[in-house]
DNA sequence: TGCCAGGCCGGGT
DNA sequence: ACCCGGCATGGC
């Protein structure tokens, strides 16, 4: 795969050229495509993959999700209805399933509380689905966003550890910038489409496997290595 | 074998 | 306002 050449900077200078950002996306568009972004065939199994990817890769909780729909748990009403300790089980795979299992219980029971359909819950305007979400036991704003974002549609950026360690790396921050300030570059420095946060954040996740780690230091063919 | 993964909470300082 | 331990499986 392809890692980053760049040496830990940790600091920022100043705030970022504005069009450092457009330039991350297009190098990253030119090099990706269509993200296809997020994996899940319906916004209640995206939802669910939030929660359970949490701190967790992904495989994990793939087996997790692939379990669910086994059992045929992929639905708001059995999902309310299932007993937290059944549905601990059924994610075991996807790691700390206990506390996972109550976090599902909860996201469960405020968008079935109040709304018709999962379709009336997540087709709210955006401030009143975050701070819903946000005020869920379990769901912070990394949870939160992604839910919104791919979940609901709704045009707001997801900061996670790879997007941290990537503008790190490349001195665009340093470790003391919070969600919020992060968050606020994307969004203040990038046109507010849907499809193009979606797209970046998939791209910053693709190449943050492998990309800006302390232990993969070297490899020429990261898209980033010349960025900004 | 040991380290890590797309966080978040609650208690302590 | 930070800091830290706890939560847990599966892949490399």
């Amino acid at each position: 795969m392809s890692f980053c050449t760049k040496t830990p900077q940790g600091k920022k200078s100043s705030a970022p050229d504005p069009s450092a950002f457009v330039h991350l996306y297009r190098i990253l568009k030119d090099r990706f495509g269509p993200s296809g972004w997020w994996p899940g065939e319906s916004p209640l199994e995206v939802a669910v993959g939030a929660v359970l990817t949490q701190n967790t890769a992904w495989i994990n909780v793939e087996k997790a999700i692939d379990n669910l729909k086994k059992h045929g748990m992929l639905d708001l009403g059995k999902l309310a209805a299932i007993d937290q300790g059944e549905l601990a089980q059924l994610i075991r795979a996807s790691g700390y399933y206990n506390i996972k299992a109550r976090r599902l219980k909860n996201l469960v029971s405020a968008a079935a509380s109040g709304y018709d359909s999962l379709e009336a819950f997540l087709g709210q305007d955006l401030n009143s689905l975050r701070e819903i979400l946000l005020q869920t036991n379990g769901i912070g704003k990394e949870t939160a966003d992604s839910i919104c974002c791919y979940a609901a549609d709704k045009t707001i950026f997801v900061v996670d550890a790879y997007t941290k360690r990537i503008l790190m790396r490349h001195g665009i921050i340093d470790n003391s910038s919070t969600y919020d300030q992060i968050q606020g570059l994307f969004q203040q420095n990038l046109p507010p489409d849907l499809g193009l946060y979606k797209d970046l954040h998939a791209y910053l996740v693709f190449i943050g496997k492998d990309c800006c780690r302390p232990s993969n230091p070297r490899c020429g063919t990261c898209p980033l290595h010349s960025w900004p």
